[in-house]
DNA sequence: ATGAAAGCGCTAACAA
DNA sequence: TTGTTAGCGCTTTCAT
């Protein structure tokens, strides 16, 4: 079936050995110009390919990451993710593995037997959304790099995005854009983004000497249908700005503030958060939001995962969470 | 480092020849009752994990499928393909191995040869919209499956959606809804859904007995924009009902007809396309739309791959569109 | 400068 | 019922 190195050895009258040092261009071993070009002949003649798996087993390292995460499909975040993990892990020289588990803790356990026998590196454990969790048992035989997540007891390394520093930008970007009344509509569940979109929200209002009205900061589902129902008490509270939790509450806040009326950013400037592409660039007027740096996220993962560029000390990564300016303020 | 056959052999006081039979429940062997208990003791208690490596390599055949994708991250779509392959892969006890090409032909060339030289049984060559492909000339060899997209010249066996049908679903949802004057606004770009959808409106329209009315097919850019600015020429037609070429333009026209003071369903009734969640799930009202069955393509591409289920005679499968009622209508 | 040979962890005849 | 052994394709040490 497929043509081996004895194939090529034999082609190009050398020893296996000498196809070895050559196809993979080995330093220690001095080859002969002659050897070396009836070897390179014999390869591209006959279409050689080396076989990584063959390989992987007799340096007794693979060249495999794993990334299990709860959810590929369901929103395009995750996607974001292993893109990120994916190019990092190429850039290595890695390949990645990937398993979903749609939360699911049987398939989750079968999802790290299954990497562990394909010798994974290591494995990238990943949610699509911020969260706490709680590492699966089985990860503990390996390295393994939260993503988007982390726990609370045991020290894993760890890639979350700055939350706090994402909403103090969100914040800002307000601030500057001339506005002294801002409404903060924060989602109604408990996450390190509700918390974290927060402390960013006072701490930007605190430098630029705002004082915090607390009957600015609303709670809505996360959700359109969450933006839709507070509209009209944000409208009603006379802020000049809202920074809504996420896009799709935004989204649905247009529609609301629409309805009474009002237009933005005109009468009313409003700041999403996500950068849901899908939505946020395509409201009327473009949401202006603050980026969730899943792509990174991923990339950063890979990297910890293999110890490069790491910075001493801490363990977690806070991941910045870069403004994305359009028209709606 | 890790432990292997030898180590529970070992053990088990057994032969290697022997773990390997009762770690793989071979049929041909018998084993007797009291080797095998101390095996798997052994196998337990050392946490044994078979190579997956090694066992491929020494079979010969490996437990791996390809999939190349255009862009895994860009749309929600293309992570619904990669779920549908990955949970049906794993179902057929293979693993997936991804790359994300975002269309790069170096990348994809690259992709392959990686693939070729993991051993994959197949690639599976996907691209996040239905559209025509040229078949990178390194994927003739090997099993190669076309994934929401199709090669005109060579025949690859090929997994698409049934554009045709789903357009007839979607005018029949509202034909059924009993409407009479229903307007389309496709998309400007040409593709297999412009014109499969187009078919599919027609042949319903035929099918209920309605004539058809050239100047009530309206040509759009397939996005809010796009529905938004067609939203008055649609009113102004005088139709109680608009099957829009996808979610995000059916999303653009509920703001232009919005904005002439029209309600949905009430006054005219909205059909999408593709049932994008984000947006279709949340607008108000919902949108009643048809479902692109990405993750049934990723199934239906590995099970094509792995001959499994096949049909005779075609190469081309029709993957069902299937409606989705909401309330728009 | 090049080659022989011993593995890597496992499977699969074939013996015993 | 169980064990021996020869590979799978490649790397790597050690000779030559």
């Amino acid at each position: 079936m497929s043509v081996t190195m004895r194939d090529v050895a034999r082609a190009a009258n050398v020893s296996i050995a000498t196809v070895s040092h050559v196809v993979n261009d080995k330093q220690g071993a001095r080859i002969g110009e002659d050897a070396r070009r009836r070897v390179l002949k014999a390869v591209a003649e006959l279409g050689y390919q080396p076989n990584a798996l063959a390989k992987t087993l007799s340096q007794g390292r693979s060249r495999f990451i794993g990334l299990v995460a709860d959810a590929i499909a369901s929103t395009p975040f995750a996607g974001q993710i292993i893109h990120g993990a994916q190019d990092e892990a190429w850039r290595q020289g890695y390949v990645l593995l990937i398993a979903n588990t749609e939360g699911n803790a049987a398939a989750e356990k079968e999802a790290i037997a299954m990497m562990l026998q394909y010798q994974v590196h290591g494995i990238l454990y990943s949610t699509w959304y911020h969260r706490e969790i709680e590492v699966p048992p089985p990860l503990q035989h390996t390295d393994t790099v939260l993503v988007n997540c982390y726990a609370v007891d045991a020290e894993y390394p760890t890639v979350v995005p700055d939350e706090e520093q994402g909403g103090r930008a969100a914040t800002e970007e307000l601030i500057a854009a001339g506005h002294r009344r801002i409404a903060f509509v924060n989602t109604t569940s408990p996450s390190p983004a509700k918390t974290g979109r927060l402390a960013g929200y006072l701490s930007a209002l605190e430098a630029a000497g705002l004082e915090y009205d607390a009957s600015l900061v609303f709670e809505a589902e996360p959700a359109q249908e969450g933006g839709y129902a507070v509209a009209a008490s944000v409208i009603e509270s006379g802020v000049s700005a809202v920074f809504c939790h996420n896009d799709r509450v935004a989204m649905g806040l247009y529609d609301g503030v629409r309805e009474h009326g009002l237009r933005i950013p005109t009468d009313i400037a409003v700041m999403g958060f996500d950068n849901q592409e899908v939505i946020a660039a395509h409201l009327r007027p473009p949401l202006s939001t603050v980026a969730l740096p899943h792509y990174e996220l991923g990339a950063a993962g890979v990297r910890t995962l293999l110890g490069i560029g790491m910075e001493r000390g801490s363990s977690r990564l806070l991941v910045e969470c870069p403004p994305i300016a359009r028209a709606s303020l």
